[in-house]
DNA sequence: AGCACGCCGACT
DNA sequence: GTCGGCGTGCTC
């Protein structure tokens, strides 16, 4: 066997850990991909094998052993292993941090510490009972009291969790963590595998039960239960029970008498609020000729085999969907399983109903709102087999797939792929690097493909899968453009919604048909300005306005009275000041219209229309989506507006009025992406007009009107556009012309921050990097975050190589200067500049 | 990251 | 003297 193992840990550290392998350890011992507890630095923490050797360490530090192999079997197959090993490299991260977004096990482990009685302690319990409480201690005789009472608990030797020693003797955590300061007690670190399946209940008829004399409701229940089978989940038939009038006790009658038994189960995968949609499916829909071209393209691929990557541009309403479930199926039919990422936002309810509705019992969906345990049971169910079609966001790119033959990635340009904290990779990166190493089709989709795809595409990287016509021929919306400099210049008044706008509103909704109005801020107004001296109002934690949110309707999440400035960056919330914090003046002015203006507003012009709002603070989690996408769809709500979570947000259409309002202010931000976020948000906003025979109409208010972003998005020319955004492109060496990584140096100390962005400046300087430029240091754009001040570069190189190179020597260098690795952000390929 | 260890001011 | 706050340095 051999003797030494490798281990990846969760920590931010560029290494692994060698420990030893204990002979005596049950089984085979830890195998690569599978998952050991080890102790490290007073912890015990959960790490996975990466390399199992004979290789004594030549340096002498002390070689601890692992303390319990949680794994007979690699739990990661190899596979996914290189995957990790890629990201780890290409993402300039630590592996072991890696895998901990890779396995959603953390479920499977829970870790809490316990509490043994130690010398000083028992000193003091013999003591402590002569001399009676001590006056020195700041503690209530009350506390003391429950101190003794834990030294008693734990006076035989053993040790206790934490739970138990509440349970017994009333001490909370702060007063334990006292006693192990003053010596008394020693805390020990345990972490133990448990079963992360949640159990249900399941009531079974007992079949060989002689039956005695029974009243109507006992026989109810019984028929009840025969009907369906014999077994009911518990839940159901109390359900049930209460609908039919029969009291509940009448089950528990029936379990004392033998004739009914409860079994505990691992719980069923259950969808909740799926199916009520009722629409037709996407896989009903006969497929016209540019879908079934597609498909064959896919299908094809999958044939042959081996690794192919597509990019299928579809024009908004070209029926992508369609061609992904009909896709999907096919793979199925070959024996191999198919995985679809969507963004965010994009696994509403009524696509998870479409999935299930589609491919029923095979389907697992993973997204951000699941428990870990319900995270950890979808994880087995795929890894077993059993689940061969997945569906979900981000990190479902790491879903253990049995035979993997396919992945999709839908709506492959949106940012939400994009991982904002470490290991940053990209989804849509990491799923076609995961194709590659598993040979497997990969098919990118969007009607508004990414910069980086397209120049892929062009490059003959990928496969090129055109749909440019809309199913049904439907046409495509008219787009109209609104000067807004000349509406200020007839009007002669700052309005949010033009002469024009409001006018097609109102035509609009006396037709009978809805209206949708983008509005991309949240709340009221976005600033608080004040007159006199020109200070803004800005969060206490970071260099960002706070954002005024009037407290009204009822609808709104948060509603907290008196608290109404509010930070979009950590969620802080103050007062509205009365005066100016710094010159004192009374004269402060509102200024920026958010969602929350828009929607009040839109009453006051429209008394009679039926407003809804869609944003972060009206819609929490899904089901206030599903709720207010009903009123919609029902016809309860004609005006709704809303964020860009209503061009995001799959299942809007069918209005007739699309408007846009201040979507273009991003032009002016110094963001090279900007012009291309324009152009995606006006293309997806507008898709989302029209109703069959009734022909949408768009119309975009904007500062901008000849900006190319603006010009081509109003034509629908996605080419055209791409072909000019890719001369800027070239010209400025950005992305997809060069390589780019955003390096943040942060600290709570500025002088820190500062300090050390220009010891890495003078080393990138010193360095003379030909293959690489470094733009910086620089204040990043928002300087203080949560209360920590950020200096940034940014670095460019042709080749990927270089870059990768680059950062790992500065990485090397800034260990040496005793720059921590935590104060140290590489972002390889970043969407924001932060 | 998270933890131990050590130094320092505040309080009894 | 003891307690608790924070800065520093290490983790197989």
């Amino acid at each position: 066997m051999p003797q030494f193992c490798d281990v990846a840990l969760p920590v931010p550290l560029d290494q692994v850990f060698t420990y030893s392998v204990n002979g005596s350890m049950s089984g085979n011992g830890p195998v690569v991909g599978a998952r050991v507890l080890v102790p490290f630095s007073g912890q015990r923490l959960m790490g996975v094998v990466v390399r199992v050797h004979e290789d004594a360490p030549a340096e002498d530090f002390e070689i601890k052993p692992v303390q319990q192999v949680l794994d007979e079997a690699a739990l990661l197959p190899a596979e996914l292993m290189k995957l990790a090993a890629w990201i780890a490299s290409y993402y300039v991260a630590p592996l072991g941090e890696v895998l901990r977004g890779m396995l959603p096990l953390a479920a499977e482990v829970k870790r809490h510490f316990s509490y043994r009685i130690a010398e000083a302690g028992r000193k003091m319990l013999y003591e402590g009972a002569m001399k009676g409480s001590s006056r020195r201690s700041k503690l209530t005789v009350e506390e003391q009291n429950r101190e003794y009472s834990v030294l008693n608990y734990l006076e035989g030797g053993e040790s206790a969790k934490m739970s138990a020693l509440r349970s017994a003797t009333g001490a909370n955590k702060g007063l334990l963590e006292g006693m192990v300061r003053k010596k008394w007690l020693v805390r020990e670190a345990v972490a133990e595998e448990r079963d992360a399946r949640r159990l249900e209940k399941v009531a079974v008829l007992v079949t060989d039960a002689r039956l005695p004399k029974l009243n109507e409701n006992q026989t109810a229940i019984l028929a009840e239960l025969a009907a369906v089978g014999g077994r009911m989940r518990l839940r159901d038939l109390r359900l049930s029970l209460t609908r039919a009038g029969v009291p509940e006790s009448t089950l528990g009658t029936l379990v004392k008498r033998g004739l009914v038994g409860i079994e505990e189960v691992a719980e069923e995968f259950h969808l909740g609020g799926v199916g009520a949609q009722g629409k037709k499916h996407a896989h009903e829909h006969a497929l016209n000729e540019a879908q079934m071209e597609a498909l064959g393209t896919i299908a094809a691929a999958m044939e042959k085999g081996g690794f192919r990557p597509h990019l299928l541009y579809g024009i908004t309403g070209s029926g992508k969907t369609s061609v992904y479930f009909a896709a999907m199926r096919r793979a199925l039919d070959a024996g191999k399983s198919a995985l679809l990422l969507v963004p965010e936002i994009g696994l509403t309810p009524a696509m998870a109903g479409q999935m299930v509705a589609a491919f029923g019992g095979e389907v697992a969906l993973l997204h951000s709102q699941l428990t870990p345990d319900e995270r950890a049971e979808q994880w087995h169910r795929i890894r077993r087999g059993e689940a061969r079609i997945v569906v979900g966001t981000r990190s479902a790119v790491f879903a253990p797939m049995v035979d993997l033959g396919l992945i999709i990635v839908d709506e492959e340009h949106d940012s939400s792929y994009k991982q904002e904290e470490t290991p940053r990779y990209h989804g849509r990166d990491v799923a076609v690097m995961r194709a590659k190493l598993n040979e497997s089709v990969v098919v990118l989709g969007s009607a508004t493909p990414s910069l980086e795809s397209w120049a892929n595409a062009e490059k003959g990287r990928y496969a090129l899968v055109e749909m440019r016509a809309r199913v049904a021929d439907r046409p495509l919306p008219l787009v109209e453009l609104v000067d807004m400099r000349e509406e200020f210049r007839e009007t002669g008044q700052e309005q949010i919604f033009s002469r024009r706008l409001i006018e097609e509103t109102q035509a609009t909704l006396d037709r009978g048909e809805q209206v949708i109005l983008l509005l991309n801020r949240r709340g009221y107004s976005s600033t608080v300005l004040c007159r006199s001296c020109g200070e803004k109002i800005e969060c206490e934690n970071c260099a960002v306005s706070m954002t005024y949110h009037k407290p009204v309707s009822g609808n709104d999440a948060i509603a907290q009275p008196g608290q109404r400035l509010e930070c979009h960056y950590c969620g802080s919330r103050r007062s509205v000041p009365s005066k100016c914090p710094k010159c004192e003046s009374e004269h402060l002015y509102f200024l920026g219209v958010g969602s929350q203006q828009g929607e009040e507003r839109l009453q006051e012009l429209f008394p009679t229309a039926r407003i809804g709002r869609m944003d972060r603070d009206t819609v929490r989690g899904r089901s206030d989506m599903e709720r207010l996408l009903a009123r919609l769809h029902g016809g309860e709500i004609n005006l709704l507006v809303g964020t860009q979570m209503i061009a995001k947000g799959h299942d809007i259409h069918g209005v007739t009025l699309v408007g846009v309002v201040g979507a273009d202010f991003q032009l002016g931000l110094p963001d090279f992406r900007a012009a291309e976020r324009v152009f995606q948000l006006l293309t997806q906003v507008s898709g989302r007009a029209g109703r069959g025979d009734l022909i949408g109409k768009v119309l975009v208010q904007t500062y901008h009107p000849d900006h190319y972003a603006i010009q081509f998005a109003a034509k629908h020319d996605y080419p055209g556009f791409v072909a000019k955004e890719m001369q800027y492109r070239r010209w400025m060496h950005y992305p997809p012309f060069a390589v780019l990584a955003n390096v943040v140096i942060q600290s709570e100390k500025l002088e820190e921050a500062t300090g050390w962005a220009g010891t890495l400046g003078r080393w990138f300087q010193k360095a003379r990097l030909d293959k690489v430029r470094v733009l910086g240091p620089a204040a990043a754009p928002i300087v203080r975050l949560k209360r920590i001040y950020r200096y940034h570069f940014v670095l460019k190189a042709e080749r990927r190589q270089a870059l990768g190179e680059t950062l790992r020597a500065m990485l090397a260098y800034a260990e040496t200067q005793g720059i921590a690795r935590r104060n140290l952000v590489v972002d390889v390929d970043a969407v924001h500049l932060m």
